[in-house]
DNA sequence: AAATTAATTTAGGCATACCTAAATTATATA
DNA sequence: TATATAATTTAGGTATGCCTAAATTAATTT
C-alpha cells in the first residue's frame, strides 16, 4: 500500500501533465506546497517503485503503473465530490476540501456502493470527468467561456474546483455545469461579460470567465 | 490538532477503562497490538498534552479533555458505521474496518450531515451507543444473554463488533439489535442455546451467546 | 527473605516525510 | 564566452511513531 503523500504526488503529477505538459521538480513542488528538495526525494522514491520515469533536471513523467494508480485516486476524489454534494448536501464550494483527506482511506467497495447509488456518473459537481472503474476518462470537448461572443448560446461543462471564493459565486448565479445561459453582450477591452442565466440578468467578470468552460455553444 | 494514533490511543483507554476498568500498559498495547514500549511513549505524550493521567506502574486514566476526545472519536466512528450500514448497504460485518479509517479525516460538517440523515440514532449497527454532540452517553440496561433461563422472551440490545465472523453468523440468524426472541431451551452443563427468532428455531452455542446482551426480558 | 517471574520504563535505532542551507547543473543574458 | 540567474540535487537536521534489547521496578512464589 502506497503512502498518502506517495498519492498525492502521483495525482499532482498526473494533473500537471495535463495542464502544463512537462513537469519539473519545482512546479511540482510548488503545487503541493512543498519545499523542491521534497520533491526530489519522492521523485526518487516513486522511481525506485517504477511508478515514475525522471532524469536529473528533466522533469517527471508517469509510467503506465504510475497513472493508473494516479487515475485511482482521482476517481476516488471525484466520485466523493460527487456523492457529498449529492447525497450529503455539501455545498460544492466545501466538497473539494473533504474529499482530499477521504480519497485516501475510501475502500473500493464503499465506492462501488457510492458510484452504484449516484448511478455510475461520469462527472464531478465542477463538470470534471470521473475515470471509470478501468481507468478510462472521456471528457467533453469545451471551450473557455472567453472564447464566446455576443449573442452566442451554451451550456457549462465545466469551472475550476480550486478557489471556493469563485465557486460561492458561481454557485449565488447558478453557475453549475449542465446550466444554460446565452451571452447577452462582451464589453470591449477585456470588459465583463452580460448573459443571461435562466432569464436573470448577470455580469461576469473577464478574470471568472476564465475559469469556466462551455459546451455545445450555437448561434 | 492530534494525531491520528494519539486518537486511536485515547479512544481504546476509555473502551478499556469500560470494560476491565483499570488501564495497564501492558493491557493498553495489547489491544492496540503495539509493544508495551510504544504505548510508554505515546502516554507520556498524551500526559504532557495534558489528556491523560498517569504515574509509573499505576496505569492510566483520561482526564476531562480526553475524555471529550475519546468520546468525540467514538461518536464519529459509531455514527459512520451506521451511515456506512443505512446509506450505503455496507453488511455489518465491514463497518467496523471502514469507520476506523474514516473516523479521523471526517469533518464536522459532514458528521452533522450523517446524523441529520440518521435521524439523530442513539446506536450503531451493533447496538453501542452514540455520544451525542456533547458527549453524553445513553446506553440501555442490558444483561448478557447466557443469563436467560429456558421460556423466557427478549430483544437483541447490543452484540460484540470485534469479529466478524461471529457477526456474519449472527447476521445469518436475524440476530440484529432490536430483534425480538424466545428461548426454548438451555441444554445443561453450558450447552447451546434453541431460541425462537420469528418463527425460525435457531441453535446458538455458548460461546456466541456471550456476545449477544439482551434487554427487555420477559417471563 | 530470597529468588523468580511479570510488568514497565529507558535507551538506542529505523523509516517516513518534512525542512533549510549549500552545492551543483542548466539556462539566459550581456 | 563569461557571468548571472534559475532549477535541481545533495547533505544534514527535525519530529512522529514504530521497533528491539536491556534495565529497572513490582508482584509472586518458595
Amino acid at each position: 500500500m502506497l503512502t498518502q503523500a506517495a498519492e498525492d504526488y502521483l495525482k499532482s503529477i498526473y494533473k500537471l501533465q495535463e495542464k502544463v505538459g512537462k513537469v519539473s521538480t519545482g512546479i511540482l513542488a510548488e503545487y503541493l506546497k512543498v519545499k523542491p528538495a521534497s520533491a526530489t526525494g519522492m521523485i526518487k522514491k516513486l522511481k525506485t517503485m517504477k511508478l515514475v520515469r525522471h532524469e536529473r533536471y528533466q522533469g517527471v513523467t508517469l509510467t503506465d503503473a504510475g497513472k493508473a494508480i494516479a487515475l485511482e485516486v482521482i476517481r476516488h476524489h471525484r466520485l466523493l465530490e460527487l456523492y457529498l454534494f449529492k447525497a450529503l448536501g455539501v455545498p460544492w464550494d466545501g466538497v473539494h476540501e473533504e474529499a482530499e483527506k477521504l480519497e485516501h482511506v475510501i475502500s473500493e467497495d464503499v465506492e462501488a456502493r457510492m458510484d452504484e447509488f449516484l448511478g455510475y456518473p461520469t462527472a464531478d459537481p465542477h463538470g470534471a470527468p470521473i475515470p471509470d472503474k478501468n481507468g478510462v476518462v472521456t471528457k467533453t470537448a469545451s471551450v473557455p467561456m472567453t472564447d464566446l461572443c455576443s449573442g452566442q448560446s451554451c451550456i457549462v461543462a465545466e469551472v475550476s474546483d480550486t478557489d471556493s471564493a469563485m465557486l460561492r459565486h458561481l454557485g449565488s448565479f447558478n453557475l453549475y455545469p449542465g446550466t444554460a445561459f446565452r451571452v447577452i453582450e462582451v464589453a470591449p477591452f477585456e470588459g465583463p461579460y452580460t448573459i443571461d442565466v435562466a432569464g436573470q440578468q448577470v455580469i461576469i467578470g473577464r478574470e471568472v470567465a476564465k475559469h469556466i468552460f462551455v459546451e455545445d455553444v450555437e448561434g
